[in-house]
DNA sequence: AGCACGCCGACT
DNA sequence: GTCGGCGTGCTC
């Protein structure tokens, strides 16, 4: 008899993700299921990663290969992680692989890197490469390096000819080995810092630097270095537009040097401990009626609670009740809002139990908090979307906050919804889960109210201070009235008002009508992308313009590259406008602006609340973004410029982020002693929607938009099936999605009659090319239940064994919000 | 997807 | 005659 272990590998593709069977050599014979593999795959016997999936014993091993490898940490997936991962693979249309990896954050465990030196005693008399100067270039550079090389560094080295064959033909004829290094492991992690050698004063001339785009390129990275001092590598590109082979070349000059930082651990100074909450009636109301669920198993509820009236408190004192019954909790919040304050209250009342777990995290703070849930030391999470995976035992309850918010729904393999997964954990682990929001998605509260999820609602504003009162401003009646300004006169005088009073303004703005674009003032051109069908925005901390898609960026134009002209512009749709109005109207005023190149980091963000907070300036103007979870008890006065923009971006969930948008934006104004004040601008105030959000009327919107969704057949009646294809050629892409509809249509018309239903497409996608990408889209609509799972499943595996999709990239969704 | 095996055209 | 084109089929 002979152990075998099942192993799901991560180089299956869709097609023939399958497990497979490997011998467990006697050396790895402490091997358990959850763990991480190296098997050697594929008939050139590859060394790919995997996850075993389960242990058994066999004596037919004839056709079985062994493990080449284990990975033997604290870093394993439990049985239960281990069967999550397979019901999430089969709604979410990707791999075993796929599923498995998503659970453990990137940076925790060690990777593998494939790289290639020298074979010992290697005589190069005897290899005859006369012939072959590929496989001679690869010699040399290895010869060269006193390091193994990766295949990118052999490439870099061999001046652009593909190296691939030639080290494939080495190894086969035993002149290179190949090494496996590890990394990707939290502690050590470190930052290249590029540090420069030569003074502003005599820096090398251009010529210097090689030819072309990249020259210039070249020669201001070094520019940056001298007149910036020491700058880490990734900021240099972003600052710059400096390749990474760039920076090597400036280093490889002798122009610069470069050395590894240790990477910032995030400090854990101790917070000051805080004291359980005092529950008002109604907050006490919420918190025994989930206590009673919690005491009945798993369940899940919905809490509708008006901004302001004290989820978050309810939240805590939950969490401090399921603690104290020896169990585990888990909280999720969208990415922009888990903020230092909302950390800070987290660790007051938590402290060191408290574990935080998002991307913006340092991998070595990820790895130690990771550890400390998978030890029991960390017995709360606090996190965003991917901590749903978290390694915490005995879950006692799971709290999704603003479970509308978008980012719970993941747009990349796999496309999971965080709310199933954690649903599923709840059942699991027979505990409630609790979903929060002041405006709730139009499917949670369609659960709630056919009796699917159990009801709570928070009316009342905590501390008394009233819901500001809203009013719309009619931009067609200004309009009509020839009255063009962006700000209408309502708000205007309203503006007035609070500026006499001495009190605070915020603006908002659509994030896209912040963005600002570069454009020819002569013939009208706007700098496209050259890898994506995009629009490049201006960021002015660096002051380049920059795709948002696929990094590619290019300094500030000053000459129109079509009609030659000079007059070249930055437009944000508005935001010059309105700052230019502002300073018309009112000159005394201090205003404030908030970027929307976000990339620039939040630091700088923080900076610029924490400056309006301290009544530094009278007028804040900004995106939604700035909306989430601040408390300026000094604004009285909300303005909402294009209220309707959000109504137009054509997918189904538009009407409620549009609601949303307006009621999270107009709740911040006067939310302590002062009365606020919301005005909201819009060209359709009659529109249901708009009207509802005015009016702060949530079950108003809800009963149009539930109507509405049926009469589209969308969530929550019916779910929308999409597929993706992605192809460098465009018509390749077409013609694979244009089967993909074909075999949908006579899928329908067979076997799937039952689900019937039109096909949609092929369409090109919103965004029509990424990275030189072509992006076609084919959906339908459906229940979301095995057989339609199944069809797609089918008509998945079908797309991959027809020749049309070769070199096509296909992908499904349900529900996918953008593509 | 990647990789090997296999069966036809232009080179020494 | 062979090197190498990419069509076809498999991956424990």
């Amino acid at each position: 008899m002979q152990k075998v272990a099942r192993v799901a590998v991560s180089s299956a593709a869709l097609s023939f993700d399958k497990p497979f069977d490997y011998i467990v050599p006697e050396a790895f014979s402490s091997v358990q299921v959850g763990c991480r593999v190296l098997v050697p795959f594929g008939m050139g016997n590859r060394a790919v990663e995997g996850f075993v999936l389960s242990l058994s014993e066999t004596e037919d091993t004839a056709r079985l290969k062994e493990l080449l490898f284990f990975f033997d940490d604290e870093v394993r997936l439990s049985d239960e992680d281990m069967a999550l991962a397979l019901w999430m693979r089969n709604r979410c249309f990707c791999t075993f692989f796929d599923c498995a990896d998503a659970m453990i954050p990137p940076g925790v465990w060690q990777k593998t890197v494939q790289k290639y030196a020298l074979a010992e005693g290697l005589d190069f008399s005897q290899l005859h490469l006369e012939d072959k100067p590929e496989q001679k270039a690869v010699l040399e550079a290895l010869t060269a390096s006193d390091e193994a090389l990766t295949i990118p560094e052999l490439c870099d080295k061999c001046g652009g000819s593909l190296p691939d064959r030639a080290v494939k033909a080495l190894v086969k004829s035993g002149a290179i080995r190949e090494v496996r290094q590890f990394s990707g492991k939290g502690f050590g992690r470190t930052i290249r810092m590029i540090e420069p050698t030569v003074d502003m004063g005599d820096l090398p001339d251009i010529k210097l630097m090689g030819r072309g785009a990249a020259a210039e390129r070249r020669n201001e990275a070094l520019f940056y270095l001298s007149s910036h001092g020491e700058t880490a590598a990734q900021e240099l590109s972003y600052q710059t537009g400096a390749t990474s082979a760039d920076i090597k070349f400036l280093i490889k000059k002798g122009w610069a040097v470069e050395r590894d930082r240790p990477a910032y651990m995030a400090q854990t100074a101790p917070d000051e401990a805080l004291e359980p909450y005092v529950l008002s009636t109604n907050q006490q109301k919420v918190y025994d009626g989930v206590i009673k669920l919690a005491q009945k198993g798993a369940s899940c509820a919905l809490l509708r609670g008006v901004t302001g009236s004290g989820k978050t408190a309810v939240y805590i004192e939950l969490i401090r009740y399921v603690v104290s019954q020896g169990k585990t909790a888990m909280m999720l919040v969208p990415e922009i809002a888990l903020t230092p304050q909302m950390l800070r209250q987290f660790r007051g009342h938590f402290g060191s139990r408290v574990a935080i777990m998002h991307s913006g995290l340092d991998p070595a703070s990820r790895y130690d908090e990771y550890m400390k849930v998978r030890t029991g030391r960390a017995t709360v999470v606090v996190g965003t979307r991917s901590a749903v995976f978290a390694p915490c035992e005995n879950l006692g309850i799971i709290i999704i906050d603003e479970e509308h918010e978008n980012s719970y729904k993941s747009d990349s393999a796999p496309r999971y919804n965080a709310i199933d997964v954690a649903k599923y954990r709840c059942v699991k682990n027979g505990c409630p889960l609790l979903l929060g929001s002041a405006t709730p998605s139009v499917e949670s509260y369609y659960n709630a109210q056919k009796g699917k999820y159990s009801l709570f609602t928070l009316d009342e504003r905590f501390n008394d201070s009233s819901l500001p009162t809203a009013v719309m401003a009619d931009m067609k009646e200004s309009l009509k009235d020839g009255d063009m300004a962006v700000l209408s006169p309502l708000l205007r005088d309203e503006m007035r008002l609070a500026l006499d009073r001495g009190e605070q303004t915020i603006l908002f703005l659509n994030r896209r009508g912040n963005a600002k674009m570069a454009f020819c003032a002569d013939c009208g051109y706007i700098p496209q992308c050259e890898n994506c069908s995009v629009s490049l925005t201006y960021h002015s901390a660096n002051g380049r313009l920059m795709c948002h898609h696929c990094g590619y960026s290019q300094p500030l134009i000053t000459k129109c590259p079509q009609c030659g002209g000079n007059h070249i512009r930055l437009v944000g749709s508005g935001t010059q406008r309105i700052e230019e109005e502002l300073a018309e109207l009112f000159p005394d005023a201090r205003v404030l602006r908030m970027d929307a190149d976000t990339t620039t980091g939040r630091k700088a963000h923080e900076e610029i609340l924490d400056a309006f907070g301290r009544g530094e300036a009278d007028i804040l103007l900004g995106t939604q973004m700035v909306a989430k979870g601040l408390d300026f008890p000094n604004v009285t006065l909300v303005g909402v410029l294009d209220a309707d923009m959000a109504l137009y971006s054509g997918s189904y969930g538009a009407a409620e982020r549009c609601f949303d948008l307006i009621s999270q934006v107009s709740g911040r104004a006067g939310r302590r002693d002062k009365p606020g004040k919301a005005v909201i601008q819009s060209y359709m105030p009659s529109n249901p929607v708009i009207d509802a959000a005015a009016r702060q009327d949530y079950l108003a919107f809800y009963d149009y938009e539930i109507k509405s969704r049926e009469l589209i057949k969308a969530p929550p009646f019916y779910d929308i099936f999409t597929f993706f294809f992605t192809c460098p050629d465009e018509a390749k892409a077409l013609s694979a999605a244009q089967r993909a509809a074909d075999g949908l249509k006579s899928a329908f018309e067979g076997r799937y009659s039952r689900l019937a239903s039109p096909v949609l497409g092929p369409t090109p996608a919103a965004i029509a090319k990424i990275n030189n990408k072509y992006r076609y889209v084919v959906t339908f609509k459906s229940k979301d239940n095995k057989e339609s799972r199944q069809l797609v499943w089918n008509i998945l595996k079908w797309l991959s064994s027809q020749k049309v999709t070769a070199g096509v990239t296909v992908a499904a969704d349900i529900n996918a919000l953008s593509f």
